[in-house]
DNA sequence: TTGAAAGCGCTACCAA
DNA sequence: TTGGTAGCGCTTTCAA
């Protein structure tokens, strides 16, 4: 166990040889080639050289032949969205390693649509899933088309011109949220705005939904809140909450709205009654304190159909560029609100 | 923009042909080669050339050539591990992708050890950081090691032979917690193990660590107790807690930890006056609640860290396999305990 | 049933 | 300063 990085990686010529044929016939008994009939002594001949030499096919070598790759390519996010936009992320990997495709993460930092669709397009993949972090632009998709790329498919906020669409409209969870607070009989509502940066590309558009909502009611009113995740902002806005005269607000998610009220509680607001406070997620937790969380449920595709969707649209890439919603957005009322 | 992928993906050559040079003088001048000198006009017809085409190289193609990627691979959790890991893992892609490493990302669903190993190898990842949810077997990393990886890095509960071990050592925890409650006078400790599948990787590393605090104490109990995170099964706990003559409870992490002690509490328990209940990730949620949660601080190595540990192996695997302890436990009372 | 050889796109050596 | 070209490891015709 000396160093065994120093004799080279063995190749499929190494294997012919010791195996004492061609490296045709290597590949074809190690691909098992159904065209070509090769006869069971030498199928084994070569199999044993093959295991002898520990030998391992070189994916780059064959994709370069093939003339193209079976990888996807997930551009991550920046910033962590949270536990249910993770869990979706792992089982859509799960079930395009399923489909038999290579997931190739990768995080674009600091590169802007263009350098970034660039820098995939290096890596040729069959199709790129963005999950909408990053913004894509129309000239983006085409790059990445040109490149090779069978589907290009966005799932996040936006829409993009030319990719396949599946759209997640983040305005449905704002919608929803605020119907829920307005069937509540409230009209002064607050929406929260994370301060981190990266989730305004869902924060936004869940306000605009927020927006949208309440303009279908009369006297309603909406008011943007910033908030920080730390118990800091949480208790200077509870301090000066009194001056925004609201009853009811849009906690973003369920962990904001853990925060915040925590943070009116403590500052002796009553909840539900002077003020109805609502996340997002529906997470357990929420369950957890007193009142219990009311929530916005979001039933996201899973990643199994969605991964089933790509794997679709790589072998007919001709379809229209299509346009899912992809995303349930269900009030849960528990004791919050 | 009717079916633009029609058209093949320019390669090189074809730059070349456009911009009346050879393909070397292409590479040459797109890969800015400082042992060359191109005059500045044949420089800008190559790049005008490489732009109207769109040229994207092939990065395949790119390493064929070169004989080495710079891929490094990151088998994926086959379950979500929690908000800390997850933050971890978003850190060290981002610091990877920072020193010029291609992060991928590989599910490794229902593929053994060694199975695994080979599906990697195929890559020919430059270094390989298993987070030890695959257990990565001594000929795996044999395997890896032959197909041209620089570094293989096992970081997680187990130590495997010939890797460089990055070691964090899950007992650190479970013994951090159980000392904290031995300090505070218990002395009857129940350890909640999750019945999550997966999740046993780092639960029972965590339960021996307790034990073997627990053992340096004279009339120190440790008792393993069960609980899937659902309230139905933290609601039956609590309802059966008396039988159990406990003191103290080590909840394996913050998010369990609160579901327990709702139940607890909802079940008349007094806490921590019958009961001190102790969490682990130090998460701001613990914080919100009343009591307020005591909790383990974990302090992990940072992404960046263990990124600029990966490169220093990659650009030197001569070293020793190296064994670091990447991971500090620290107890952080608040109400609870 | 097997082998010889072309060629995928790229870089780097050697010659001009 | 530029071009010709070999060759990375693999698959797949076409011949034998």
């Amino acid at each position: 166990m000396g160093r065994p990085a120093e004799r080279p990686v063995p190749t499929s010529a190494d294997v012919a040889r010791l195996a004492g044929v061609s490296r045709a016939t290597v590949s074809y008994v190690l691909n098992n080639t159904s065209a070509v009939r090769i006869s069971e002594p030498t199928r084994r001949k070569v199999r044993e050289a093959a295991e002898e030499l520990a030998y391992i096919p070189h994916a780059a070598a064959r994709s370069l032949r093939a003339g193209h790759t079976r990888i996807v390519l997930l551009p991550t996010a920046h910033v962590p969205i949270g536990p249910l936009h993770s869990r979706f992320l792992n089982e859509l990997q799960w079930a395009l390693r399923r489909l038999d495709y290579t997931v190739v993460q990768y995080g674009s930092l600091g590169l802007d649509g263009d350098e970034a669709a660039r820098a995939w397009a290096e890596l040729r993949p069959v199709a790129v899933v963005s999950l909408g972090e990053i913004a894509l632009t129309p000239h983006g998709v085409e790059i990445l088309k040109r490149s090779g790329a069978k589907a290009v498919i966005t799932l996040g906020p936006r829409r993009v011109e030319g990719a396949h669409a599946l759209v997640m409209d983040q305005r449905e969870i704002g919608n929803c949220a605020v119907d829920h607070l307005l069937e509540r009989g409230r009209r002064r509502i607050g929406v929260v705005m994370p301060e981190e940066p990266g989730l305004e590309l869902f924060s936004e558009p869940r306000l605009a939904g927020a927006r949208a909502a309440a303009a279908s009611s009369t006297g309603a009113r909406v008011e943007p809140v910033p908030l920080s995740y730390t118990e800091e902002s949480a208790g200077a806005l509870a301090a000066r909450w009194g001056g925004l005269d609201l009853d009811a607000v849009y906690a973003y998610n369920d962990e904001y709205a853990m925060l915040l009220m925590r943070a009116l509680q403590d500052a002796g607001v009553d909840i539900p009654g002077d003020v109805a406070v609502l996340g997002a997620d529906n997470l357990l937790l929420g369950k957890l304190l007193r009142p219990r969380l009311s929530t916005v449920r979001i039933d996201l595709v899973t990643g199994q159909r969605l991964a089933a969707l790509v794997d679709r649209v790589v072998r007919d890439p001709g379809g229209e560029p299509e346009r899912h919603d992809l995303m349930g957005a269900l009030a849960v009322r528990r004791e919050s609100s």
